[in-house]
Order: C-alpha cells, then structure tokens, then sequence
DNA sequence: TGACATTAGTCGCATTTGGTGACTTATTCG
DNA sequence: CGAATAAGTCACCAAATGCGACTAATGTCA
C-alpha cells in the first residue's frame, strides 16, 4: 500500500477556479428577519440576485474574507460573522467555482439602507430566486442560526451592551421565527445566569418602565443530562 | 459602487494549492472511540501521524472525495460521512493548502484492522502530535458527533438491522463518551418512537436474553419547546 | 439441584423543568 | 381620575428526568 505522501501529494496541475467564500447576512427588520442580496447585472439568466460573494483570497483567512465582504456589501461591519458550512456539492453558483464555503452575519437592527440600488434587504419568507447553491446556503445559515441560539450568545450581538429583557426575548423570537412565552423565557434565562441588572430603567413613553440588564455569563452550570431523541426522521 | 459582476469577478490567477479534504475515521473500539491516522513518512518534522487526506478533485463532490479518502484508508466502506467544516484559518496542516473541508466518518465496531504498518487506530484521548489544523478538525468532528447525536439517528449507522437496547445504549455511551442511566435511556427511546421490537431474542451467554428491535421511526412529534440556554460562556 | 452471578427489563417516586393564564406594578394619555 | 399599555411576577398543573430498587430469565458452579 502506498505511503501517506504518495498518496496524497497530489498537487495535479489541473486549474480549477478558486473557492469562494459567500455571506448571508440576517438582520431584523420589523419583526422579520431579512437577508441582504445583490443584484447581478449582466448575464441573461433568470436568477438577478445573489449573496454576497467572491473568490478566496491567499493573503487572508476565510473568516477574514468573509468578514471584508460582508463590511463591503453593508458598508459598516457586521456583529457577528461565523462559518455555516462548505458547499462543494455539483449545484451551480454564480461562479464557476465548484467549492463555496457560507458565513453566516448578524447584523443588529436599524442597519445602514443599503447602498445604492445593487443592494437590497429581502425578507427571509420571500426572497427571489437564488443559484441553488445559495439557496442551499442560506436555509443552511437559517438553521445554523436558530440551533446555535441554544448554546451560543449570538443574541447578544444583536443588541447594545445593556438592554431590556423585552428587548431580548423580541431578538430570540425573530431569530427563532416564533413567539416565546414571557414568563418562561425569563425563568430560563435567570436560571441560567447570563444577565445582571443595573441600577439604570428605561421609559418607553408609555407602560411601565423596563430595567436595564447586561450580559454577564456567571459560573458554569454543567448539567449532565442524559440523552434526548429529537426529531430525527 | 461596483455592481455585483465587477466586485466578485476576480478569477485572479493566483497559482495556489486545491483545498483539501480530510477524513475523521471513529470507531467504537472497546469501550472507547478511536480515530484512524496514517503514518507520514519522509520528512523531518516532528509530526509522525496525519488525518487521512487528499488534494479536492475537479470529478467529484467533496462528498464523493470523502467517501473514497475514508474507503481507501479503510479498506472497506465506512457506515456514514459527513461534512464538519471548513478549516482555512492560518494554522499548519500536511498540505500546503489554506483550505481543508474536515469529514467525519463512523465505522461499526469490529472493523477490519488497518492495513500495514502506515494506519493505526488511536484510541481520542490519546493521540499522537498532529499537525495543528488536523487537530482542530478531529476536535470540531467530535464535538459534532455528541451534538449531531441528539437530533440526528447517527448510532444507528453503527449498528445491524437488528440490535438489543443494551447495544444501542453501548452505542450512545461510547459517542457521548459517558455513561447513562438505563430506565432513563429507555423512556426516552420509546417516548421517540424510534424503534420497533422484532419477535427475536439473543442470548449471549450469561444473562437474561435481549429482545431484538429495529430502528423504525414512527410519526413526528414537533414539540414546540421554549428556548434553552446551555453552556454558554 | 439450588445458590449465585449476570444481564435484561420495569416500576414508582421525588424532583426538576416547562407551559400558561392571571395577576400586580408603573407609567402615559385623555 | 380611569383606561390603555407594557413590565414584571406568581401559582398551578403537566411533562420530563434522575435514580434506586425491584422482577425476570438465563448460565455457572459447587
């Protein structure tokens, strides 16, 4: 049997078109989230929008890469950006590039308008026609989303460094594409001992005023559960 | 601003390296996992082992690259693959690369020993010095077979048509790389409706004789829960 | 043969977790 | 003032979970 090297050197000369590293990003616009695409100019096909796309670069790492595309097409940089998956199935890409590896961008609130008319905020339940790789892309950073909220702050990220817990649960419910029930969701929260309160209260106009909190994860509550079968088909 | 075609048009012809695709073997050996490495030979470098590899090719899926890296270092097709991630932060992998796609594979117990001298199986919590991106792959494979476990039938890959609860919960215990309270285990299980009992029983020796079951999944159960949050720091 | 070891399988109870509606509190608006 | 609005809490019930102890069926060995 061939050793390692031998089997692996394969440095073919075959000329290939570089990966390409390609970003959804998500913000809340309304009570919706919506992802920011592209208009493609040029081509006769029927598919006139994209994600953010461009070819690897040798002089960053992908995270980099994704990073700077994602500031370039919102104009200012996102708050979070995060690797969903490698695409390297055969469906095609506005690229001729068989390799896409998808990043995931939350970006809070009231961003920027976009810039110009190539850019545009779509709604997550209604975006047009997408290369079917991207498509596959962004149901992927979608469910990435919504399963990372479990043992990832994410949410946090989407918010300003003290905030009311309304304000939270609002960023978990859009995220999560459903409604929470409020007492539960704070009974979970203090249980898990992520926020603090201050000493500060803000008055929306009318109701109540809220208090604000920050994040601050305490101790570490490993709880050894047993096993859970989850919707596996 | 540029359109979309002027900004991510680069086909730079920047000559570099194919991503490569790398392959986390596991299996359950005694009552532990183990990882198959092979063995490098030739340079001076320190690192003796490596993750099975192989330089991405333009015929095949990076599926299709992965199945056939784990066949060939295996000899025999393994039980399931799937995709981890991307890896191409700046750190040191076999290849000149900076990009790697990070496979897991799982092989049933009692695989076929490795072929000569140049593959080995170690058993996770002990592994030799690996090149650092190698590392970091073996790790995000692990973590995503505990977290892939719950929601996904992974173990049941690992297992015959028919199988004794007592080998599907060794299954789990050994994946989750800890012991589980049977009765507890049980409930779960039935509550999920994944399994189905045969009119089969097996003595092994010793014991009262195990009823055999099949995995059948029955119905779906969408249990709409609240939010968690779970170990985050 | 009968005590014992061994493995499978089940039961019941205490505790925790989670869903939910209704309640209290604090504020603005008219 | 009273209605509207939003924050925050409570109490109750149901479901899920942890766990020890039990029964059941087999082989082993004195």
């Amino acid at each position: 049997m061939p050793t390692r090297s031998s089997v692996s050197a394969g440095r073919t000369s075959t000329r290939r078109a570089a990966p390409t590293v390609d970003v959804v990003l998500l913000t809340p616009q309304g009570r919706r989230l919506s992802v920011l695409l592209q208009r493609v100019e040029g081509a006769k096909s029927k598919e006139r929008w994209a994600l953010p796309w461009e070819a690897m670069r040798g002089d960053e790492t992908i995270e980099e890469s994704a990073a700077r595309i994602a500031r370039d097409a919102l104009g200012s940089a996102p708050n979070l950006v995060e690797q969903v998956a490698a695409y390297g199935d055969g469906r095609r890409h506005p690229s001729s590039s068989p390799l896409s590896i998808a990043f995931l961008a939350l970006v809070a609130a009231g961003a920027p308008a976009p810039v110009g008319g190539a850019t545009a905020w779509f709604a997550i339940d209604d975006v047009p026609p997408l290369a079917p790789r991207q498509k596959s892309m962004l149901d992927g950073a979608l469910h990435a989303v919504r399963t990372r909220l479990e043992h990832s702050p994410i949410a946090f990220r989407l918010l300003p460094t003290t905030f009311t817990l309304s304000d939270l649960q609002e960023i978990y419910e859009i995220l999560l594409g459903r409604r929470l029930h409020k007492a539960s969701f704070r009974r979970a929260l203090h249980a898990a001992w992520l926020v603090e309160p201050t000493d500060e209260w803000r008055s929306e106009g009318r109701g109540r005023p809220a208090q604000l909190f920050r994040y601050s994860p305490k101790k570490r509550r490993s709880s050894r559960r047993g096993v859970r079968f989850e919707g596996m088909e």
